[in-house]
DNA sequence: ATTTAATGTTGTCAATGTCAACATGAGAGC
DNA sequence: GCTCTCATGTTGACATTGACAACATTAAAT
């Protein structure tokens, strides 16, 4: 038993990644992730100005992981854009399924208002990364008259909304198999199969 | 000054709805709210038995007042089941930024993780209404050959994202004008105007 | 080898949720 | 109208937590 730990920042990190998944961020204490190191109440500090300051490094962290994961899943597919797009929105969910921790940590209200400059940065990538991919599906035909921010933020909303079903368990009930879930909603998205669903026809003069 | 406050269990519930809207559920603190009312910081358990059963009281009276909000809405149009079925998407999002207290605390999980019977009940009530709107409008040929649970799924996750989307300060930048982005997002899910693409089967000798 | 600063500990404080014991008074039953 | 009951409110206490200050230990730079 040493003084000191060796390595308690990124433990400390794991171990709140541990318990946010298990019981959500709210239930997550400073002095029980100590405790759980086997360090004293205090020893946190030294690595963490403060709770949020932990929450901070871990969604740096897990915007990180995130990009390189949805990224990772667009080039497995291939080039087309609207393959691109769709592998993307399969990920985005997958990735909350995966690693809930920084799922939550990186979409927490809380969490990202107070968020500092490195954790603003990283949120900045993300975002870059999905208009990236979104201009480059409406290039190739998808929603092309659309605004982009518009197209992303239904994108977003939507695979969003679905992670947050899929994540609740008053929901489990209704998912036999997530996979082919996922593989349905982003269908009705964005569809490479079916480009006739993808263009809405502008009307002249309509009101909405 | 009496002794007896009069209407402690309303006025709590008032309370902590208005300070939800203003400070979220996380900085939601009995005792802050019983020094805000004059009353001693064990009164509140007088009517609730601890936070959560406070929460779940105001999640109750918030699923009836969603359902009568979006059903109000609907009526509003008319009886087109697609017309309706959009007027209830752009209703539920402009729930979420009315009554953001009500809308905040039906969709925590933490709340509706413990759920008690009554709010279960609502719950379950709330979800009919949007089923049976969904049901009527696969009838009525949109997205008909899709089941009415992934249907239901997909316009749950887009509403509830796009209302997260908008709750979140950190995407306020980007949104001019609310009632016009949450028209083009409805759209998106639901066109009354554009039934082409509202099926994503081919219709019948259209190339795939 | 000495010094310094990073890292960990102990002690303390205010705030919170929750419980138990006690106080008050509104209203039911007579 | 009077009494008594019990719903409602108060006071006090305890454990937990985040945060801070003062002190202890040791890794590492000089």
């Amino acid at each position: 038993m040493t003084y000191h730990h060796g390595n308690l920042r990124k433990s400390l990190l794991d171990r709140a990644a541990y318990v946010i998944a298990e019981q959500g961020i709210e239930n997550l204490s400073l002095r029980a992730l100590a405790r759980d190191l086997g360090v004293s109440h205090a020893a946190p500090a030294r690595h963490f100005a403060d709770k949020n300051d932990l929450l901070h490094a871990l969604a740096t962290e897990g915007n990180d992981r995130f990009i390189a994961y949805i990224l990772e899943a667009a080039d497995a597919t291939g080039s087309d854009p609207l393959v691109r797009y769709n592998a993307m929105g399969k990920a985005y969910i997958r990735f909350s399924l995966l690693y809930p921790a920084y799922y939550r940590t990186i979409t927490h209200p809380d969490v990202m208002t107070h968020a500092d400059a490195g954790l603003k940065a990283s949120a900045e990538r993300r975002s870059l990364v999905i208009h990236d991919a979104a201009r480059a599906a409406q290039a190739a035909g998808w929603l092309a008259d659309e605004k982009t921010e518009d197209v992303v933020l239904f994108s977003i909303a939507t695979v969003r909304g679905v992670s947050a079903m899929l994540a609740d368990p008053m929901n489990s009930r209704f998912v036999e198999d997530d996979d082919e879930l996922i593989t349905r909603m982003v269908r009705l998205i964005i569809d490479p199969q079916h480009p006739e669903r993808n263009s809405l026809t502008p009307r002249k003069g309509a009101a909405t």
